[in-house]
DNA sequence: GTGTGCATGTACGTTGCCGCACATAAGAAA
DNA sequence: TTTCTTATGTGCGGCAACGTACATGCACAC
């Protein structure tokens, strides 16, 4: 396992051009995440946005009766706190480390006057925004029509897609409270796709085995979240560089307001 | 019925002051919305962003087996089309009319140079965003653990809240496809609404006669939303007034504090 | 080794909603 | 009036997930 770390190794920031970065990243901090660190609290004022690299996070909502359930899910692809820029500073859900690894973040204030400055940043946060608009909505449509099963492919397919490597380290028990469902509901599920060959699931890791097939078994809504982020951020990793030096190959071409692609939409 | 019409019967458009009200009512243009109306479709480029004054829209989700549901509502409190500004132009919902009444809109490229010259509007635009965020968090939660009937009440206070008056011109067959549930489930938590003596319900018209045993049935969904609305979108009418021209007592004081500094352009 | 804790598996009655098939009832149209 | 359409009410079998209780099994500490 590398020790390396690297901004751009979280998707949004990698897609600053050379100069943008040159002015954000120092005020980066690198932070680790452990295992169900709380990041935010509901209601509670946040002090910085993280831009998840290695790690995976929850944003959840807490029921008054301790039940939960997951709301969307960030990793490398997107950041933390979104509703310090928005403008509301607090939201009613929580963030929880899912999936331990490492972060960088930056403070609050500093993200707001970046905001502020309406530059590629600004752009950038607001097609994420919009990219997590869809995720929420995909998940509340999902828990409408869906089976425990296919959500379950779901959010391997979510979660996977946000880490590097294709294992999870995640109990059933922690799966079972982000899909808002029971502990015993996760092991029918797991045991069904690991007797169907597409995982093997071994006391807490999670390896994945055929890709496609779990795309087969999840619902729609994997496929719509995917092909929403893509089309909003089209992240495209810099061949053969990783930290150096010369500059932004790696970019969301889109930043630079270039006109987005129209899907065609499904007949009405 | 008021033939009357105002701007300021949408809470967004109230909220602004009054140099930047002069500054875009005038591109504002008053449409009829026709119950059903689809105002934009999943994935095709929308054309213009609407306010509602006495009309309600779902933004709903079809899937491609044709069952739907609801992600969210925007009446009078709010503005159709968020993605117009966000940056991707297009999502994967649909925008239908589910209440007829009336709406004014602005052109989408109007809403775009509006937003980007980082006034009063960007912010009450993205608090706004920020409001559906969380109103679409909710729906995603309460989707997934609560009844029908907690749903169907939460849901009729969410409509209620959009609209003039106490009454609702809906039929169950419509409740139905926004939760994403059969009629018949609607019809059974009416009938036991009625039963309850909170609403009297009559083909297609309800009126709620208890609304705070109405919230009391609800799910504690209902109040986190309208709380996150109150407190980013603090609406306050102005006393004595309605529908006439004298005026913008209606404000949004948040949107006259905001603290951010405004710089624009700097380098590219 | 042996114990202890945690992760996982299994079973069973219950419930909330689904899918389907009708039965009414209230307007609108003839 | 009668007929037709639309809106609502009802009944029943089925199923996915729930709540509960308990059993197995791995892993690490001692």
């Amino acid at each position: 396992m590398l020790d390396s770390h690297d901004p751009r190794q979280n998707h949004l920031l990698a897609a600053l051009p050379e100069a943008e970065a040159e002015h954000v990243f120092p005020h980066l901090e690198l932070v680790p995440m452990p295992l169900g660190h709380v990041l935010y609290e509901s209601g509670v004022q946040m002090r910085h946005a993280y831009f998840p690299t290695t790690s995976i996070v929850s944003l959840l909502y807490v029921m008054e009766d301790g039940a939960s359930a997951e709301i969307a899910i960030v990793g490398n692809e997107g950041m933390v706190g979104v509703s310090l820029f928005m403008g509301g500073d607090t939201t009613p859900s929580r963030a929880v480390v899912q999936s331990a690894g490492h972060a960088y973040r930056l403070r609050g204030q500093w993200v707001k006057d970046e905001f502020c400055r309406a530059g590629p940043m600004q752009h950038l946060l607001l097609r994420y925004t919009q990219a997590l608009l869809t995720q929420m909505a995909q998940t509340a449509v999902c828990n409408r029509h869906h089976t425990l099963d296919q959500q379950f492919c779901r959010w391997l397919l979510l979660s996977l897609d946000r880490l590097p490597g294709n294992e999870l380290v995640m109990t059933q028990e922690l799966i079972a409270n982000m899909l808002g469902v029971r502990r015993e509901g996760v092991t029918e599920a797991a045991g069904s796709v690991q007797k169907a060959g597409l995982i093997s699931y071994h006391r807490g890791h999670i390896n994945v085995l055929d890709r496609a097939g779990l795309e087969a078994r999840a619902c729609e809504c994997y496929a719509v979240v995917k092909k929403e982020f893509d089309r909003l951020l089209p992240y495209r990793p810099a061949p053969g560089r990783t930290t150096d030096e010369t500059g932004a190959a790696a970019s969301l071409s889109a930043v630079h307001s270039a006109p987005l692609p129209l899907r065609k939409g499904e007949k009405a």
